[in-house]
DNA sequence: TTCAATCGGGGCAGATGCCG
DNA sequence: CGGCATCTGCCCCGATTGAA
């Protein structure tokens, strides 16, 4: 129990990451009247969402009064103060976060240093999620699976947000790309990770719904390369890549989609210039 | 000398690209 | 979209190279 709060709870996370966006504690609490924190400032971020009551929030040049449905946002390095009211406090939900990544999350649902506030009408959803990461600390055995339940329902967190300020977000592109253009993603997409696997065009097309002959010819269009090209590069390139490691010929014409390591042999060569051993031979020395 | 790994040539069936 | 020319993928067989 914290002696400032007439209600407190708190799960703090034991295994957090440094990259990514991850959530290093969450808590709930009502502040008694008038009660403060700051100025200071945190190398962490810190968000606020009220639930009830209000207070004041203050940071850089802004001074909100915060109420039911507002969030504010503490960035790493701002220095910050927030007092509830004397009268009637707020009774708020929080989490901080940490991750080289985080303020990009932030600013992709518009949430910045100089606009670190949103309003949201509706908080029942955005408090049964807040519930959610605080209790993915307070049930498992394994630290590192606690982290990732909490990361997930934080995301969530931020979705909600997002919809909140939807309408401040960057619009959509006027022109949202052709049908086609976004099949040919896919397909490049899919050739890109299924490179080791048997491809085949007409069975690409049929998946995506057009004839085998418009996709390559849409697919050269964007690419400059044919379907069956661009999938040899793929393979070509990570061939190169694995040439440098430890692997056999055969191996490696293997993990790159090759049954015959002789004809993936033969086309390396075409492609490279080298057999698949000279350019090897060329990596080490 | 043996054996494994790699490479080269040739042939064939099926897949693919291109054009009307 | 269909037809045809070309290419791909795979299978032979045999040669070369280097390590054990």
């Amino acid at each position: 129990m914290n002696p400032d709060h007439s209600h407190f709870s708190i799960g703090i996370n034991l295994s957090p990451e440094d990259h990514d966006p991850t959530v290093l504690f969450s808590g709930e609490g009502k502040p008694i009247h008038g009660h403060k924190i700051g100025p200071s400032v945190h190398d962490f971020f810190l968000i606020h969402t009220v639930l009830d009551g209000e207070g004041l929030f203050q940071t850089g040049g802004l001074s909100q009064v915060c109420r039911a449905g507002d969030t504010f946002v503490i960035f790493p390095g701002s220095l910050f103060s927030y007092q509830a009211d004397r009268t009637t406090p707020w009774h708020y939900v929080w989490i901080g976060l940490q991750g080289e990544a985080t303020a990009k999350l932030f600013s992709e649902i518009g949430i910045t240093r100089d606009k670190p506030l949103l309003h949201m009408e509706d908080i029942t959803e955005i408090c049964a999620v807040y519930e959610r990461v605080r209790k993915s600390f307070q049930q498992s055995a394994y630290p590192r699976l606690e982290s990732l339940e909490a990361s997930g329902w934080m995301r969530l967190l931020f979705h909600h947000f997002g919809i909140a300020n939807r309408s401040i977000l960057p619009a959509y592109p006027q022109q949202l790309p052709e049908v086609i253009d976004r099949q040919i993603d896919q397909a490049i997409r899919w050739i890109t990770l299924q490179f080791h696997q048997h491809i085949s065009i007409v069975q690409m097309a049929s998946t995506l719904g057009y004839h085998r002959a418009h996709l390559s010819k849409a697919f050269k269009q964007k690419t400059g390369l044919s379907p069956k090209q661009y999938l040899m590069k793929v393979r070509m390139d990570k061939a190169k890549e694995l040439l440098g490691g430890t692997l056999t010929i055969d191996q490696i014409s293997s993990s790159v989609g090759f049954n015959d390591a002789l004809y993936f042999s033969k086309q390396f060569h075409k492609w490279s210039g080298k057999s698949p051993s000279d350019y090897r031979n060329l990596l080490r020395s």
